[in-house]
DNA sequence: CTCCGGTGCTTCGAAGTCGAAGCACCAATC
DNA sequence: GATTGGTGCTTCGACTTCGAAGCACCGGAG
């Protein structure tokens, strides 16, 4: 499945020579995550209702003591910031999370968990823990459990050393980026 | 960032140990994979005006000879059937796949690439190739490379095994799942 | 005090995604 | 040939997601 024909290489009159070692760990990565997301999913909404992201958000605020911004939260999980707004709207009709003006900056809304909601994340945790086990860490030795943490860190690490997605500068956008050979926005009119 | 409070274990009357260790690479794979991906979006958008979905259908179809079926072509990216149907009606809109009925069997419809879907993805390739060694393969030394190879794709076949989302039987749906704490095992609804 | 650039969050419109229902077809049976 | 259960794909409606635009606020400068 990760085998590109050689063809789109020959075809094309790109040059640099494509890794294929390296692109079927990196296929084989992506569909693993996915299948294992998907089935999270599924456990997720059958034993506590609530959506994968839900869930990161809930047990994000769970992690830290006190409570984060909205801001904070976001970034947190890789979300957009209007996404958030939306979920979180969600997350508090549900009597999930609790949010509230900053005392210090006006502008910020300090976002924190209730027990209700600390007491689903507790309920639909075990249940998650065990899907992950079963779907992702069976097939996988101890060795193997503590070599994938170390290169998942590294790597985690390593792309948040970029820039977050909220830091992108919202002014410095006086025009759309190049686009290389395709007409911006055509594709799906 | 991932240890989860031990109130909510606490509090819940849930018994299973939880697996500090095994949590914490869980969120880092989640955690990098969601970064790489929204990275990896990105750049297709950028070079060639494609989505993730929309790149991997059209690597999909270059990398087998003839053509697929949708059903076929839906289980090999994770993926909805209904969301198939929407996003092969882009791309051959866009003249990068055509669709035509199967003459085996007239409920099939057969999907192949075309010489532009072709030329599409050896356009975006080298490209994404490089995102994804700057983002992902940067920090890995070789022995990382050949672990996490190794790894993702034991766990892919792992999951794999399991059977595909479209084999799912659609008669087997009387009444909805009681959904909160359903019967845990029931995981499929 | 007022101005002004910068920042935090929300609103808004467009697009993508999913599951359920529906249509067309196949194959086995009568 | 007609019926019936199963399968492949699409349509439909509801929901989620995103980026751009907008509003409110902060803090420094005049």
């Amino acid at each position: 499945m990760v085998g590109l024909p050689s063809d789109a290489d020959a075809d094309a009159d790109s040059g640099p020579a494509l890794d294929p070692q390296q692109l079927g760990v990196y296929f084989a990565l992506m569909e693993a995550v996915s299948l294992l997301q998907h089935q999270v999913e599924v456990q997720l909404r059958a034993e506590g209702d609530i959506s994968y992201v839900q869930f990161q958000l809930l047990a994000r605020l769970a992690s830290v003591d006190g409570h984060l911004t909205m801001t904070q939260l976001a970034d947190g999980v890789v979300y957009s910031r209007s996404g958030l707004t939306y979920q979180a709207g969600l997350l508090e009709k549900a009597g999930l999370i609790t949010r509230r003006p900053s005392p210090d900056d006006e502008r910020s809304t300090l976002v924190a968990v209730t027990e209700e909601g600390l007491a689903l994340v507790g309920r639909v945790l075990p249940g998650h823990v065990e899907v992950t086990r079963r779907l992702l860490f069976e097939p996988l030795s101890d060795d193997d459990l503590h070599h994938l943490g170390d290169i998942m860190t590294r790597v985690r690490d390593h792309m948040r050393a970029q820039p977050p997605r909220s830091a992108v500068p919202r002014r410095r956008r006086p025009n759309p980026p190049p686009a290389a050979q395709a007409a911006p926005g055509d594709r799906d009119g």
